[in-house]
DNA sequence: TTCCATTTGTTCGTATGTATG
DNA sequence: CCATACATACGAACAAATGGA
């Protein structure tokens, strides 16, 4: 009843854009191409494409500028809600923000990963636990392996909250190691796989109780 | 640097019909003038009017059906917001996400809530706590309530994520209330008045689980 | 500084499709 | 089937803002 058969060129034109945005094709910041070139590329009236970007606007993902052009100013939804700038927040919300989110993320997993989960989230475990990595890989690395867990956690929701700040969280944790002169790699390794088994054994009192002492590290 | 421009037409009708709407000149359920007479009457083309018509319909305040006409369904943007109709799915993971959310900061406004926090609490649990309430309202004050403790968290990431979320909030609470046969106002007042004392104790661990016990209600 | 090409903003007219009663 | 009303789409024109020459 409530779906329409026949989707509307606008709208389609809306799931293209949102494609670009969320795969990273047009990062934040990104001048999206002009509105005489997307009516070219998508073969539709100025009119048509209007309509679709004037929805992305809407939805705050978007933001135009007259004489200059149409910008990416969020990447999903639950940043196009955040009043604040992200790059101006203070760096110990972030840190305080990353550890409680972490440790919810760890939660829901380790109750609702799925066996395809536990695949993926090995496989980047075991690409981070690379001992050859520099500090600044491995920084990359350990965002990839908590954003695996994040998905396995099966709520969209607190997975784009997490991706939404896992941009800021690569400063954050690159500093981290660097300044603590206690960082130990093989501890961190040691902590990340009991976070795996924790997580493979559904043992979700005991994943966040990792997680607390990731952080805390 | 806001200095006033120009002010589009469409943007002149919106507000005409906003007026329409608030004064009551429209109450709920009418069927506002059909858009050739809309065009008439403002002496605009047709597309104008349809662009205002648009914005009101993305607003919430009005809802078109094709071949009938154009319908009033909210009279303010408060009640707007109420007709967020969320799938099964999402409301699942709202529910989950404000779980988390509502025990993260409880436990961060416990450790870090000031005097100034604890009297803007205080205010939002009076208030909540007034027994005349409907549901409705009851429901509406609770998110205000618990907005004020993630002010107390004195985390502005974790506060933007909580406050984009209350917007399906509403809903949730409500329904929740209302299916819930068991649903106790006296009971859901001690649980809040707990929670209060708890953070004014400073007791972060207890908040936490005053919030699970609320949630789980 | 002024000027100008580019780009978005607004508005109109028109045509055709789709849903309702 | 038909009249009505909204939905979608196209084309065109001019205004206004911007950034750079």
């Amino acid at each position: 009843m409530k779906k329409p058969r026949r989707v509307s060129l606008s709208t389609q034109i809306v799931e293209e854009l949102i494609k670009k945005i969320e795969t990273g094709d047009w990062p934040l910041q990104t001048k999206i191409p002009t509105e005489a070139q997307l009516t070219e590329q998508f073969e539709v009236s100025r009119n048509t494409v209007r309509e679709a970007l004037q929805s992305l606007i809407q939805a705050g993902l978007l933001e135009s500028k007259a004489g200059d052009g149409t910008y990416v100013i969020a990447t999903n939804k639950f940043e196009a809600n955040m009043y604040h700038e992200l790059d101006k927040v203070e760096y110990q919300e972030i840190a305080e923000a990353r550890q409680l989110l972490e440790k919810n993320l760890a939660f829901l997993a380790a109750k609702k990963r799925t066996d395809a989960d536990l695949v993926a989230i090995e496989a980047a475990l075991n690409t981070r636990n690379n001992p050859e990595f520099t500090l600044a890989e491995l920084a990359l690395k350990d965002i990839d392996y908590h954003i695996e867990i994040a998905k396995a956690a099966h709520n969209s929701i607190m997975l784009d909250v997490y991706q939404s700040i896992s941009t800021y969280l690569f400063q954050l944790i690159f500093d981290h190691m660097q300044q603590d002169v206690t960082f130990n790699h093989d501890d961190s390794q040691q902590l990340h796989s009991e976070l795996f088994e924790a997580i493979k054994a559904q043992d979700s009192q005991l994943a966040e109780a990792i997680v607390a002492r990731i952080s805390s590290y």
